[in-house]
DNA sequence: TCGGCTGTTGTTTTT
DNA sequence: CAACAGCCGA
């Protein structure tokens, strides 16, 4: 197995030196050896490697040094290191004010920031609470959503501005899509999620909507004329309801940030840029730091090209690559190959994938933790066996003492869970389900916070049109006139109160305006206002709902959340950027000490690892998927996301490969099975590198005799003879 | 004008 | 299976 992965090595090291002219010679500790004083005994844990990227340009007063780009393959210790260089920075003597920490998620920016300030603590010998002073961290789109509070007045937008999530603008772009009068066309329009996904990857790329919809909505080309006309409409509609969707907060950043007045004011209040994951940031991400950091001095980003897998969101691998060359002098460049987390069977396996991968990569991960183990490909008849498979190695392995927490299952999408899910019900097995549809998508939540919404933004037309519904007797039309009647007033409160709702509505209506003239004048304070919300709701979730206690729970959980936001703008601004994103298979998360199984598809599995590993479905038309095998580039990208997956893996892996498996309303012919084959990315070739057994192991059920073997083959011929003799 | 019923059609992954 | 367009009865 070693000497396999050695000669791999020596291989793909010849091959690096031709990518895409990027400095071939990484920064080794050969290479810059001037280490510091032994004030900071954190930095002898890392390795040399980890070290030049945490002292890069650091001397002894923390003034910001030339841009550098680490890149981090998958378990080599990247997080660690970038939570090194943070806490670096403060010992030196940086202002955590002044630092900016850009991370994919808010669970990914408090990790780091635990991380940094408890190892700059302990150097430093304080007491002094540095996790609050690091206040800028967080995600692009969280931060965005600050910046542009901050700066509204200047640039003309309001400082009021609410949220809208994924589902609200999907609602935006459909009325505007009925006005357009483009719902009663001829051939169907395209969906509004279809519409939305179309405008975001435009605005993402910065590329034209007619090359996106080649590239990547062929199917809509015909609309090209229409769509940008909606999208003119959906633009004009967001500016005079006061409401941003996701997009825009990058967007509204990067013209800010490129404003001559504004950017020198905001480039200085940074003097440290950090970003992670950064394989997963597009053109529009990098533009604004480009100008925040033109010179890149303090900037710095870290990130891995093999795990590019958010393209679909416009991310491109080319910010990563293109990074140095965006300087002079280039960007400094560390690159960290050893790998802490997996077994050398599961990289030899892990590498060996991604290794087939028509665009050369820049590094190779090697490890020194043998393992007799090889992950295991295992195949089954179907989608049933594949879930018991996974239960029954699950429970052995917490026989074996690792607990449920340790182990994981992957798959590609949130739908591939079901029969498992079922399968854990089944037998009482506890777990968490990560992606997926969310808590915030479900109906009565949404029609909470639409309330909360439309009191906080009163030209919110989207929260309104849905809360104004939910009474019976009113309807799209009467919602409608009701707020062209808020919209003419300017006021909330008093525009309901003198509207004059159709007969059957009378009765609710007068409870209905009390509740926003309440909510809406913030007489009662935050946490207790939910409560009135929640109170005037549950009539209507009753009526409108079989499972409505359930969904009852629920709201009664989302009361308690938003006891620990200090304002309604707070909560309903970081719960649309950031929602809870795991849901449970019972009611409600299990309680944090208890153990459960985790669930998750492979892009929310992104930074996580786990002891024993399961990947699902590795059939082809699942990974790659067969939505996204148009283009050779989407199948590199669905080559990354099974690296990822297994790369998870601590000590086990697990590929799971049934021989059928279902597909739900596909084509035209409606749900069918479908015989499939194994992946293409574990081609022949690599089959050495897995442990391959079919399950269950016939040897399990009934072992073979000489005598059974020797029927069972004659039977074989037997039944051929027979069927050539039909044909006689 | 509302709401319920029917037939058709659609791509997955997330901040 | 859902969302969605279109139709019909109150």
């Amino acid at each position: 197995m070693c000497v396999a992965v050695r000669a791999d090595l020596r291989l793909r090291r010849l091959l690096v030196r031709t990518i895409d002219g990027l400095p071939v010679s990484p920064i080794s500790a050969a290479a810059q050896p001037e280490f510091s004083a032994p004030s900071t005994p954190y930095l002898e844990k890392l390795n040399d490697a980890q070290r030049a990227a945490v002292e890069h340009g650091i001397g002894d007063r923390a003034s910001p040094g030339g841009p550098l780009l680490v890149i981090a393959g998958a378990g080599s210790g990247k997080t660690n290191t970038l939570a090194h260089r943070v806490a670096h920075l403060l010992v030196k003597g940086a202002d955590p004010r002044r630092v900016l920490l850009l991370t994919f998620s808010r669970r990914a920016a408090q990790d780091m920031t635990r991380r940094a300030t408890r190892i700059a603590a302990q150097a430093l010998g304080t007491r002094a609470d540095l996790a609050q002073a690091l206040t800028w961290s967080g995600t692009f789109h969280g931060v965005g959503a600050r910046l542009l509070r901050e700066y509204a007045d200047s640039i003309g937008l309001s400082p009021a501005f609410t949220i809208n999530d994924r589902e609200d603008c999907a609602d935006l772009m459909n009325v505007v899509r009925h006005e357009l009068g483009l719902s009663a066309k001829e051939r169907r329009f395209p969906v509004k999620g279809t519409c939305l996904a179309i405008y975001s990857r435009v605005v993402n790329t910065g590329a034209a909507l007619s090359s996106v919809l080649e590239q990547a909505f062929p199917w809509c080309r015909e609309w090209e004329r229409d769509l940008r006309a909606l999208f003119a409409g959906y633009v004009a509609a967001k500016q005079t309801q006061d409401v941003l969707d996701y997009d825009d907060l990058l967007l509204y950043w990067s013209r800010m940030a490129a404003e001559p007045s504004i950017a020198a004011d905001l480039g200085q209040r940074f003097d440290h840029v950090l970003v992670d994951e950064y394989q997963d940031t597009n053109r529009l991400q990098s533009t604004i730091l480009l100008a925040m950091k033109p010179d890149g001095r303090g900037l710095t980003v870290v990130g891995d090209d093999a795990q590019s897998i958010y393209s679909f969101r416009g991310a491109t691998v080319r910010n990563i690559l293109d990074f140095p060359a965006h300087f002079t002098p280039g960007a400094a460049r560390v690159t960290l190959e050893r790998n802490y987390r997996s077994t050398a069977p599961i990289l030899a396996a892990s590498n060996a994938v991604i290794g087939l991968a028509a665009e050369r990569f820049t590094k190779d991960l090697w490890t020194d933790r043998a393992s007799a183990q090889r992950p295991r490909l295992v195949t089954v008849a179907g989608e049933v066996e594949q879930a018991r498979y996974v239960v029954e190695a699950v429970l052995e392995a917490r026989e074996a003492g690792m607990k449920l927490k340790a182990q994981a299952v992957l798959f590609r999408a949130a739908h591939h869970s079901a029969a498992l899910e079922l399968e854990l019900a089944r037998r009482n097995i506890p777990f968490v389900k990560f992606g997926g549809l969310r808590f915030l998508d479900s109906i009565h939540v949404k029609d909470v916070l639409a309330v909360l919404r439309w009191a906080q933004n009163p030209r919110d037309r989207v929260a309104g049109f849905r809360v104004l519904q939910l009474m019976p007797g009113v309807g799209p039309s009467t919602a409608g006139r009701a707020l062209d009647a808020v919209a003419a007033a300017g006021a909330l409160p008093a525009a309901l109160s003198a509207f004059a709702p159709p007969p059957r509505a009378v009765v609710d209506w007068a409870p209905f305006s009390a509740l926003m003239d309440e909510v809406g004048a913030s007489r009662t304070p935050w946490p207790a206002e939910f409560e009135q919300v929640r109170r005037w709701y549950e009539p209507h979730l009753e009526r409108n709902h079989e499972d409505a206690a359930m969904r009852h729970a629920d709201i009664l959980q989302m009361e308690s959340l938003a006891a620990t936001f200090p304002t309604r703008e707070r909560f309903l601004t970081e719960l649309t950027l950031d929602p809870p994103d795991a849901t449970s298979g019972e009611s409600g998360v299990p309680l944090v000490d208890e153990d459960y199984l985790i669930l998750s598809t492979i892009h929310s599995a992104k930074g996580q690892e786990w002891r024993n590993v399961f990947v699902l479905n590795g059939v082809d038309g699942c990974i790659p998927s067969d939505l996204g095998t148009g283009s050779q580039d989407e199948i590199e990208e669905e080559r990354r996301l099974l690296y990822v997956a297994m790369t998870r893996a601590k000590e086990d892996l697990h590929i799971v490969v049934p021989q059928r498996f279902y597909v739900h309303n596909q084509s035209a012919l409606g749900d069918r099975h479908v015989w499939a084959s194994r992946t293409r990315f574990i081609p022949e070739a690599l089959l050495g590198l897995f442990d391959v057994h079919a399950w269950p192991r016939v040897l399990d059920a009934a072992p073979p005799t000489p005598a059974g073997l020797a029927a069972a083959a004659k039977a074989r011929v037997d039944i051929a003879a027979q069927l050539k003799s039909m044909w006689d």
